[in-house]
DNA sequence: TTCGGTAGCGCG
DNA sequence: AAAGCGCGCTACCGAA
C-alpha cells in the first residue's frame, strides 16, 4: 500500500517568543528539524485520511499498515519525524512528488506561474509581514497541484499553517500527484533515472544531514574575535586615509538636507499655511529638524556601500571604468564598479597603495561574515545544512542555510566534522575530473592518451597555448615554465566552455595578478582553441543536435538542458560535464556508503562539495575505508575507441576538514 | 516598514 | 559576440 505523508511544525523552542507559531517573524525554528515541533502527521492512502499527533501513533500505523511512503520534499519531514523519535526507516520511503517534478519533461511554463505569483501579490497585500503566501516555484506542491492535476489553486492561510484542513489536501495532492507524475515520467523516460538514482540519492543525504557536522565552537568564536579585531583596524586605517575626501562628500549631504529643507518650507508656505503670522514658528521649526538631520549625518563612510566606495576610488584616482553586458539587450555597456577587478587593476597596473589596502579589508569583511554565519548556524554543537538535489539545472548539489560549499579553505580549521575521538575525517577530491570527462564524451584522441599516460593536462594545455614551450618536454613544463604554466592551467578548461581573450585578461588579473595586453590574450585563446579541434567540434555537434531537438542524456539518464535564457553555446556543454562529473562523484559515494553499511562499518560521507567528498571513518577502519572509497570513486568505465579514461583522488586523513 | 533587485564574493 | 558555467548569502538602496 502506497499512502502519502504531510507533516505540519512549529516552533518548538520552549523559551522563544516564536514557540508554537508555524510561521513567524520571531525565528525560523519550525524550518529546522532540531527546533521545531509537530503538530500534525497526515496521512493519506488514497481511500481515508488519518491524522496523529503524536509520532508513536504515526509509528504504530507505520507498523501496522506497512506503508510505503511517498510525500513532497520528504527530506525535511523524515529528518523531523527522526528528530522526535520517530522510527520511520528509509526502506519505507518510496517516492518523492518533488524529485518526479523535477523529472518530467512537461514543466510548469514560466507564464503559469508568473500568474500564480501575481494572484500570490494580491492575496498578500492585506496580512501581515513574514506571514504571507510564499512564493510559487515550478517545483511546490501550490503549484505543481493545480498544473498537473487541474485543481483549484489553494492558498492555505498562512497563519494557521496547522490547519488540518490543509493539511489533508496537501496530502491528497500529494498522492494524486504521485500517481500522475510516475505515469508522466515513465512515458518521458525518465523514471528510471528518479528511482534508480534521484530516490536513493535523497535518501542519503537526508541521513548527512541530520548528522550534521560537528564544530569546534570554541575555535569558531576565537576565529571570529580575532578576525574581528583585524578588521576593525584595517577599517580605522582606511578611514584615516580618506578623511578629505569624506568631509567633501558630508558636505553635498548637508547642501542637499539643506535643499531640501529650504524647497519644503516655500512650498509649506506657499500652499499650506493659511495663517502668515506663525510663519516665524515654522521656520524655526524647519531650522531644528535640519539641525536635528544634519546631526544624524553619518560620521565615516560606510565601506559597505559601493555607491559611498565609488567616491572613494574617484577621489583616490582609480579608475572605476568596466564594461558589463546588458541583460535585456546582450549590449555591452560602460557602467561603474567598484569589485575586486577595478581594485586588482589599479593595484597591478597603477601600483595604487589604497587599492591594495582596500582589497585587504574586503577579504576580511567577508571573512568575518562567513564566520558569523556559521556561529548563528550551530544547533548543538552541529551545523546542519540543507544539501538540494533538484535546486540546479545541471543537476549538481546545491548547499543552503548555511552554504557549505563556498567555505573559504582558511575558515574550515574548526570543522571537525565528526567526534574526533572515534572517527577520521577523509576528505577527498577527484583530480582533475571535467578535463577527464571531456576527453571522454569527446573521445579525442590526443586528450584520452594523455590520460592513459598518467600526464599533467596543464602541461598539455601550455604547450597548446605557447608553441615556443613544444621544444620542452612535457614533463618539464612544470619546473621550467612555471609562469607560462600558471597562465595555462588559468584558461584551460574555461576556455573550452566558451571563454574568450577579455574574459581571459580579467581571469590572469584576477587569480594571478598578471597584467597582460588584450592583443596577447586573443592570441593564446585562438592558438588553444586550434590545439583543441577535436574537442571544440564535438562541442558544436552535440549543440546542433540539441537545436534540432534531440535529447541529450548523460549515462545515468540524467536528462542535459541548457540555459533557457542563455545562448546553448555557453551553456550546453558545461551543462554535461559539470554534471556527469557531479553525479559520478556523488553516486560513488552512495556505493561505498552500501558497501560499509553491508559491512557493518560505521562510515558515512557528510559534506559534498561538488568534485570533493567528505567521510567520516571509524578510526579503526580508516585505512581500509579510504581504499574503498578511492576505489568506488575511480572506478567507473569511461570507455572510448581510444581506449578508457582513468580516473584519479587525491585523498587526506585528518582529524577535521582539509583544504 | 517591507520588497525586490543589484553589487560583491566565496566555493567548485 | 570581446560569449566560461554552476550555486547561496549579505548588505545596500530605491520603490511602494
Amino acid at each position: 500500500m502506497i499512502a502519502s505523508v504531510d507533516i505540519e511544525t512549529s516552533c518548538g523552542v520552549t523559551e522563544c517568543p516564536g514557540f508554537g507559531l508555524s510561521n513567524s517573524s520571531k525565528c525560523e525554528h519550525a524550518v529546522h528539524f532540531k527546533q521545531n515541533k509537530i503538530d500534525i502527521i497526515g496521512v493519506w492512502d488514497g481511500q481515508a485520511y488519518f491524522q496523529f499527533n503524536e509520532v508513536q501513533a504515526f509509528d504504530q500505523w507505520l507498523d501496522n499498515t506497512k506503508a510505503r511512503i511517498v510525500g513532497h520534499g520528504f527530506k525535511f519531514d523524515y529528518k523531523t519525524l527522526k528528530a522526535k523519535g520517530s522510527r520511520l526507516h528509509p526502506r519505507a520511503v518510496f517516492g518523492d512528488t518533488q524529485l518526479l517534478g523535477a523529472c518530467v519533461h512537461n514543466k510548469i511554463p514560466a507564464g503559469y506561474l508568473k500568474a500564480y505569483n501575481e494572484k500570490r501579490k494580491e492575496l498578500n497585500a492585506p496580512l501581515p509581514p513574514k506571514q504571507r503566501h510564499r512564493v510559487g516555484t515550478p517545483l511546490t506542491l501550490k503549484t505543481m497541484a493545480p498544473f498537473y492535476l487541474g485543481v483549484e489553486p489553494f492558498w492555505e492561510n498562512p497563519t494557521s499553517h496547522d490547519d488540518p484542513n490543509y493539511n489533508r489536501k496537501d496530502c491528497e495532492y500529494t498522492y494524486r500527484l504521485h500517481e500522475k507524475l510516475v505515469a508522466l515520467t515513465e512515458q518521458d523516460g525518465t523514471y528510471k533515472f528518479y528511482k534508480d538514482y534521484l530516490v536513493p540519492w535523497q535518501k542519503l543525504l537526508a541521513e548527512a544531514e541530520y548528522e550534521g557536522v560537528l564544530i569546534d565552537e570554541k575555535m569558531l568564536h576565537s576565529m571570529y574575535g580575532e578576525a574581528t579585531r583585524e578588521l576593525r583596524t584595517l577599517e580605522e586605517e582606511i578611514h584615516g586615509v580618506v578623511g578629505d575626501c569624506f568631509r567633501a562628500y558630508r558636505n553635498t549631504l548637508v547642501d542637499d538636507l539643506r535643499s531640501d529643507s529650504n524647497s519644503r518650507l516655500e512650498r509649506y508656505l506657499e500652499t499650506r499655511l493659511k495663517d502668515k503670522s506663525k510663519s516665524k514658528a515654522v521656520k524655526k521649526r524647519y531650522k531644528e529638524a535640519l539641525t536635528k538631520a544634519e546631526k544624524e549625518l553619518p560620521t565615516q563612510f560606510n565601506l559597505a556601500s559601493s555607491q559611498q566606495v565609488l567616491r572613494i576610488l574617484e577621489w583616490a584616482g582609480i579608475d572605476t571604468a568596466v564594461e558589463k553586458r546588458d541583460k535585456e539587450t546582450n549590449n555591452w555597456i560602460e557602467k561603474e564598479g567598484t569589485d575586486k577587478y577595478v581594485l586588482k587593476r589599479a593595484k597591478v597596473y597603477t601600483k595604487n597603495e589604497f587599492a591594495s589596502k582596500l582589497l585587504k579589508y574586503r577579504e576580511k569583511e567577508t571573512e568575518v561574515s562567513y564566520l558569523k554565519q556559521y556561529i548563528n548556524a550551530v544547533v548543538g554543537g552541529r551545523i546542519h545544512c540543507t544539501l538540494s538535489i533538484v535546486g540546479t539545472r545541471t543537476g549538481r548539489l546545491s548547499s543552503s542555510g548555511p552554504n557549505l560549499q563556498n567555505v573559504k579553505g582558511s575558515l574550515r580549521l574548526p570543522f571537525l566534522i565528526a567526534d574526533p575521538t572515534l572517527y577520521d575525517i577523509y576528505t577527498v577530491d577527484s583530480s582533475q575530473i571535467e578535463p577527464r570527462v571531456i576527453a571522454y564524451l569527446t573521445a579525442d584522441q590526443e586528450m584520452v592518451e594523455l590520460f592513459r599516460q598518467g600526464r599533467d593536462y596543464h602541461n598539455y594545455a601550455t604547450h597548446k597555448f605557447f608553441e615556443e614551450t613544444r621544444v620542452i618536454p612535457e614533463q618539464d613544463i612544470k619546473k621550467s615554465e612555471p609562469s607560462l604554466r600558471r597562465t595555462a592551467k588559468t584558461g584551460d578548461l574555461s576556455i573550452i566552455y566558451g571563454t574568450g581573450a577579455y574574459t581571459f585578461q580579467t581571469m590572469l588579473l584576477l587569480r594571478e595578478e598578471m597584467a597582460i595586453p588584450i592583443e596577447r590574450c586573443k592570441e593564446m585563446v585562438q592558438s588553444f582553441r586550434d590545439g583543441m579541434k577535436g574537442v571544440i567540434g564535438w562541442k558544436q555537434n552535440l549543440e546542433n543536435q540539441y537545436k534540432g531537438g534531440t535529447r541529450i542524456h548523460d549515462r545515468f539518464g540524467f536528462l542535459v538542458q541548457a540555459r533557457d535564457d542563455a545562448s546553448i553555446h555557453m551553456t550546453l556543454f558545461n551543462t554535461f560535464v559539470q554534471g556527469m562529473a557531479s553525479r559520478m562523484i556523488f553516486h560513488a559515494s552512495l556505493m561505498a556508503f552500501r558497501d560499509f553499511c553491508a559491512m557493518g562499518i560505521d562510515a558515512k560521507p557528510l559534506l559534498w562539495v561538488h568534485d570533493e567528498v567528505v567521510w567520516r571513518f571509524p578510526k579503526a577502519h580508516s585505512e581500509f575505508c579510504r581504499k574503498l572509497v578511492d576505489k568506488r570513486m575511480t572506478c567507473y568505465k569511461l570507455e572510448t575507441p581510444h581506449g578508457n579514461v582513468p580516473l584519479d583522488v587525491e585523498g587526506n586523513l585528518a582529524s577535521c576538514w582539509q583544504k
